[in-house]
DNA sequence: ATAATGTCTTTTATCGTGAAAAAACATTTT
DNA sequence: AAAATGTTTTTTCACGATAAAAGACATTAT
């Protein structure tokens, strides 16, 4: 098995719900551009569209048959990537019992205990790297650092050093910057999700990425932005590990941000950092709060 | 040809040098130690010795026969691994005329060109990502960022957030703590190389590695102690390429590097911010007076 | 009994290969 | 002539295979 076609097939699911909406189909061009896929890709969702008595085809008139039904969809795991499948795997056993600091990873072990390729695995372990929570020996194995308290320490004092100064950069961006609409949008749907905070507090996560992302970007330096991936990935796995107290958490959160975002509308630099500052601290010690005491580093 | 076997002939030289001092190898595993390379390839540059009538080999007793000869010796070029090939044969291309923003990198043909399988490539194009001048299209390209003026403002900016912070670590560390041993020895290397600065200039960016990076790695932290392998990659091939008033650039650096050790003793934090501030700034200007002012970032 | 050597097994590094997906080129339609 | 469709070529992604290198185990020497 040369490579799984989950491109296609994640790109049908999502063509699929378009169907819903119109009468016809736009131009191929047109749907690459919304799809995110090249012409062939959406070559091959039309030709099984047409297959399956979705719509009819012929050239330019791509015309809606039928509404999809379940069973048109590919199932959801196998639209999933090679690279995605290979890192919950791996987080999986990272967050499980057992994985002291210390421990080697074996390429080939992973590899056929996920069912995938060694290149693969690989070419994941390498991206993965520059996370800081494994390290390569040369001509070697991998070694696992940990998620230990040592790294959310570490990992925290960047954000806030990065955090700090973006906000800061955001709150002297010119009156007509876009930004300026992009948080008041934000501002909006804090709003909204405060009000329902009791039924919608699993819904924070995701705005809690968009609010940060955006702050970051007006430093205008790559290696700020591209930080906040290390975050985000921190976040996010250790939010589906650790579900204790999520809804106080994010109603904290919640709060804490909308009194930042008025902050950095007052522009006013003392303010900003105060509110920065404030929730920097809670979201450092919600992540502190998670980490095992006993979950140590090995001394190298 | 699935690997070569360039670490054997690489801990084969360099075993040839120790050929010299002394009568007799030691055991198998101290070998192995001494020159970071496992038993098994220890044994087999042994046997290569015995074969060429270097030494005499039996069991524990390794003699030394006669003295290597240059022909003893593999050719340099066969001792480096395909990674540091690759890296080199890019970063050419990147420095050379004509590599703009926004052009586009093909791995088939880099691998060709190279002359190295497409695995190998990928790798490294994977690994050299984090230094921010490469860029992954999703399910397609990637995309060369370029060393531009954007670039090397973006990396100064963060060099001296992590630089500024790390030294006034450093200099709260205790009276006890080793790393002031090693500061007086770098102060000694650093006076021997200012005595003979007309002729030993070319050895001074390897002390200022050094220098830098035992500064960084008083901070404690992970992230920043790796976003120096950013700056010294950038300054390693910048210095290859730039050679202007490279001896009068590296007198100056080396009379502020005394002065911020000078600083850094005094455990003052005021003069220690004062001289990593001066320092830092002529080390960006040299940086920034490289680039051509032409070299611009391609609208997006 | 400890540490070395000798032997065998496992893992890593790299390639060539083939299917999926993108991209380029040619042709037709509006 | 601009933009779509139809067709062909190129590139990316992922695999299994193989030699180099590491590591584990068994044996021998001090």
């Amino acid at each position: 098995m040369s490579k799984s076609n989950n491109v296609y097939k994640d790109a049908f699911n999502r063509c699929l719900r378009l169907l819903d909406e119109t009468r016809s189909l736009p131009s191929e061009p047109e749907l690459g551009t919304l799809l995110g896929v090249s012409r062939t890709t959406v070559r091959s969702i039309l030709a099984r569209m047409e297959e399956t008595g979705l719509i009819a085809w012929n050239k330019r008139d791509k015309t809606v048959l039928r509404p999809p039904r379940p069973q048109d969809f590919f199932p959801e795991e196998e639209t999933d990537s090679l690279a995605e499948i290979i890192e919950r795997s791996f987080m999986r056993r990272l967050l499980a019992e057992g994985a002291e600091a210390g421990m080697q990873i074996n390429e080939l072990e992973l590899a056929r205990e996920i069912g995938v390729g060694t290149t693969s695995v690989r070419e994941f372990l390498i991206r993965f790297s520059r996370f800081g929570l494994i390290e390569k020996r040369r001509n070697s194995h991998w070694v696992l650092k940990g998620f230990t308290r040592a790294f959310a320490l570490e990992l925290t004092e960047i954000r806030e050093m990065f955090e700090l100064r973006s906000a800061a950069a955001f709150a002297a961006l010119p009156e007509d910057s876009a930004v300026w609409a992009d948080l008041d949008r934000l501002e909006v749907e804090h709003r909204q999700l405060a009000g329902e905070i009791a039924t919608r507090f699993n819904e924070f996560s995701e705005l809690d990425e968009r609010f940060h992302r955006l702050i970051h970007r007006a430093s205008h330096n790559r290696f700020i932005v591209d930080f906040y991936d290390v975050i985000a990935m921190i976040f996010h796995y250790h939010y589906q590990w650790n579900k204790a107290e999520e809804r106080q958490r994010n109603e904290v959160a919640v709060q804490e941000h909308l009194a930042y975002i008025a902050a950095l509308k007052s522009r006013d630099p003392g303010k900003v950092d105060t509110a920065c500052r404030k929730h920097l601290k809670s979201a450092r010690q919600t992540l502190l709060s998670s980490i095992p005491e006993g979950r140590q580093a090995q001394p190298a």
